[in-house]
DNA sequence: TTGACATACCTTAAACCATGAGGTATAGTG
DNA sequence: CACTATACCTCATGGTTTAAGGTATGTCAA
């Protein structure tokens, strides 16, 4: 009890979709991404380093993305840009989670016109 | 890897809100319901009864659902229906959602000066 | 000049959740 | 008699997010 989660709790798989979709914008590094989903979504999402920083290794490490080190003002940078394939990956991702977006409706939505699973 | 899942990445708390809303239209057990959710949502959300059982489980022990036990054609049947905390809830759950739904369009709005959407 | 704060990277244990496989038992069909 | 459908259940596994911690530099104010 006491729920006190800082996210809802639909999350799954969703920071991987806007990460990728957010460095196909614009190549960014991670403490950017962070800073930028926290704005872009008004709060609503809050994904702490401990969860971006393991998804951009592994998309890396899955050929997903490019990883650029830099220096910059004393400090070091690793800017992460997409590749061919994770823009794939990120067509499927989206098409993913449209698709759970209308199933999830179908059943919102179905209130009176259900028809019954079982005779 | 070969990720050959059944369902897309994107549940996480998927299914609760789902046996909320249906239980919420019409009491039932949960046979019933595993079969109405793939039904409903056309084999796209397959949720096995592994999964519904222990929140319906859990559901009943927080007190957002009541159960009935009775005996048809020989066989058990646990039906379930919403309560007053359940129905709240789900209130909840539902905005929890669409907010969800909301920032992610947002973020995946963002970018391309695309304009407003309409379901 | 000290301390706080923002930047920027990282790791790790724990918690949570769906999966997939397994188990029990009855009724009906071929 | 075997097989399928119904109907309940548990459990180990794996993947994902969380929350907390660590390292280090630059800036600004008291």
């Amino acid at each position: 009890m006491t729920n006190r989660r800082t996210n809802p709790v639909f999350l799954n798989g969703v920071p991987e979709l806007l990460i990728l979709h957010l460095l196909a914008q614009k190549p960014m590094y991670g403490y950017e991404l962070v800073q930028t989903i926290r704005a872009t979504t008004e709060q609503a999402f809050e994904f702490g380093e401990g969860c971006i920083y393991p998804i951009l290794h592994r998309l890396e490490a899955d050929g997903m993305l490019l990883a650029k080190t830099e220096t910059v003002a004393g400090r070091n940078r690793v800017t992460y840009r997409v590749t061919e394939n994770g823009r794939k990956q990120l067509a499927n991702s989206v098409a993913s989670w449209e698709q759970v977006v209308k199933a999830v409706s179908r059943v919102l939505q179905g209130g009176e016109n259900a028809q019954p699973a079982l005779a």
